[in-house]
RNA sequence: GCACCAGUAGCUCAGUGGAUAGAGCAAUGGCCUCCGGAGCCAUGUGCGUAGGUUCGAUUCCUAUCUGGUGCACCA
């Protein structure tokens, strides 16, 4: 439709391109102003003409094409152009696209290869409320690509390697014991990595046993590498449940362990570019000219570092995947490392990692104002907040509708849709403080209401026995107001699907659904779809089944997903 | 000190150059004998400050204030 409009203003305009004239029409903020318009500032100058008098040029000139005949009206408000599509012509053409299948979806990715670098959490380490949003984030940028014709890679990149691991077989070997581990897993281990710490204050000879113990992990030391692989299997069944609550999983898990043996080649590219350089006893990159700190290559005891295994990691991807695009969804207090590395990698020749090394920042989760932190019992952990949201809505759920069937099932998908919508729908960047009083809140603009009126259409659905989708319908039926915004709202679908992929940008899909909620709400205390008239009935039916339709489609791209009932 | 990010309604936030700046939360009042009241409707002071670019700026530029984050041997 908005094609079939900038071809009548081309052919009346010749200042413009198409394209141009494209990205000015706009949408009116209100109905009254119309379907679409297109206001004629730019064109004054050009023209040497008052914006109105062009406009009224424009609109004699298509009045009089024959092509123009699916316009009702053109009107002059001031310097905008005011097209009123023929109603029933609108309804048409929205209602079918959004009756097909694939409707948002795209070819645009044409099969080629994303990898997303996500969630990622530090093996031996809770995973807690600041680990849920990368996580959340990056299934959801899974998602939305994958409708858009991309392979995604889901590239786990686990914190598996390092000092840490050397600290923690030490803490084991003093203080714990293998029936604790195997009884309170990633907890114990957390106990005893804080112990470390404190037991290493009085007597830092401990530092040393544990760099030893990291040592001959690095040397392939067979007890070493027993215990290390030992905590880290502990750590992903912890993990796993999470995902397994959250219903995600990942394409590969390999973390920075997986890269050890990758890093000798990362400094020999450097060095062979000539680019590594002595600083204060280690190796670095200089990035002063493009006004960075230098890049760290290699510690001054000759180990290596996260930046070295990240760039081990980004070579072994791109030469593995053959990635149009590799995306790191990590905190914003990553950026500076994030750039560092991305331009590590354009100096050793690499022009792709411009434009194809992407880091996706998100802000900073803090809790009741306070900043996360395990030593002083601030935080929260992801299990425990998925979990309290699916017994408060199973409370709700036993007060409102006790006789639904799959409750516990039910309140899952709605207590983790919940949590997964409240990550999601403000811009990421935007930092987050946790309260649980904003968390489980489930009215106005939540996972919960956006279920609700998904479940609202199923029960519409159901109660008109008989009833089979068909776009056979009378159009004119559906062109009131209510009916229309409803409509007008559901095709930007295909739009939205692109512009969160453009700004990766999950927000935009969750405001997306929120905003077809409401318009659905809004249409349904408006109109009765259950009444005896047919053809009346067929045309609302069709209206529900595609706003049901496009709700889900919607919140999977959140990685939420709608009961049926609820 | 330098760099990056954010400042919009009491609170949480939409709005990436266009028409009278919008939602939700909280508060108050209202809603069909009828398709699900986790819903719908009604009620309000606001773009941190000062310049600049433009026909037009919440949006772009500069300065400034406030808050957050980062600045090599942690990731």
């Amino acid at each position: 439709m908005k094609n079939k409009i900038i071809d009548l203003i081309a052919a009346n305009v010749d200042a413009l391109s198409k394209e141009e004239i494209s990205d000015l029409i706009e949408i009116p903020p209100k109905p009254e102003l119309g379907d679409y318009a297109f206001p004629c500032f730019r064109l004054a100058k050009a023209m040497r003409k008052a914006p109105q008098m062009i406009a009224a040029d424009i609109k004699a000139g298509i009045e009089a094409m024959e092509d123009a005949s699916f316009i009702d009206e053109i009107r002059v408000e001031g310097a905008y152009l005011n097209f009123y599509i023929k109603k029933d012509i609108f309804v048409k053409s929205m209602v079918e696209a959004a009756f097909e299948d694939n409707f948002g979806a795209s070819d645009m990715g044409d099969g080629q290869t994303i990898c997303i670098d996500y969630s990622s959490p530090n093996v031996a380490k809770n995973f807690h409320v600041g680990h849920l949003r990368t996580t959340i984030i990056g299934n959801s940028l899974y998602k939305i690509f994958s409708k858009l014709g991309y392979n995604v890679v889901r590239i786990n990149h686990l914190g598996d390697w390092g000092t840490q691991f050397g600290k923690l077989i030490v803490a084991y070997k003093a203080w714990g014991d293998e029936e604790t581990v195997k009884k309170d897993g990633v907890g114990e281990l957390m106990k005893l990595y804080v112990k470390f710490h404190e037991e290493a204050e009085k007597n830092p000879s401990l530092n040393d046993e544990a760099r030893a113990w990291f040592a001959k992990m690095e040397q392939g030391d067979d007890e070493a590498l027993k215990i290390w692989q030992w905590f880290k299997d502990i750590s992903l069944i912890e993990y796993k449940r999470t995902y397994d609550l959250l219903g995600m999983d990942f394409d590969y898990y390999l973390g920075e362990s997986f890269y050890r043996d990758k890093t000798d080649d990362v400094v020999k590219r450097i060095s062979d570019a000539g680019l590594l350089k002595d600083s204060e006893g280690a190796k670095i990159v200089d990035l002063e000219e493009y006004n960075m700190a230098p890049c760290l290559i290699l510690k001054n005891d000759g180990s290596s570092i996260y930046a070295t295994r990240d760039l081990a990691a980004i070579f072994y991807r791109k030469e593995t995947y053959n990635f149009v695009k590799c995306l790191y969804v990590t905190g914003q207090e990553q950026k500076l490392h994030f750039a560092q590395v991305f331009k590590v990698v354009e100096l050793l020749g690499n022009d792709w990692a411009k434009d194809q090394l992407i880091h996706i920042p998100y802000g900073l989760v803090s809790l009741e104002g306070a900043k996360l932190s395990t030593r002083s019992g601030n935080i929260i952990y992801a299990e425990d907040i998925l979990l309290e949201a699916i017994s408060k809505i199973k409370e709700i759920i036993e007060e409102k509708n006790p006789e639904l069937p799959d409750k516990d099932e039910t309140a899952k998908k709605i207590g983790v849709g919940a949590v997964l919508f409240n990550d999601l729908y403000n811009q990421r960047i935007k930092d987050v403080s946790f309260k649980w009083e904003k968390l489980l809140n489930f009215d106005g603009e939540t996972g919960p209401y956006v279920q609700y009126t998904y479940a609202r259409c199923s029960s519409i659905l159901r109660k008109l026995t008989g009833y089979t989708p068909s776009v056979d319908i009378d159009f004119s039926i559906l062109t009131d107001v209510d009916s229309m915004e409803l409509l007008k709202e559901i095709s930007r679908f295909p739009k939205v699907v692109k512009d969160a992929a453009d700004k990766y940008e999950p927000s935009v899909v969750a405001r997306f659904a929120v905003d077809m909620a409401q318009a659905f709400n809004k249409f349904y205390n408006a109109n009765r779809i259950n009444v005896d008239e047919e053809n009346v009935r067929n045309a609302r039916a069709l209206l529900v089944y595609i706003t049901k339709k496009t709700i889900k489609d919607a919140m999977l791209l959140l990685g939420i997903e709608c009961p049926e009932q609820m």
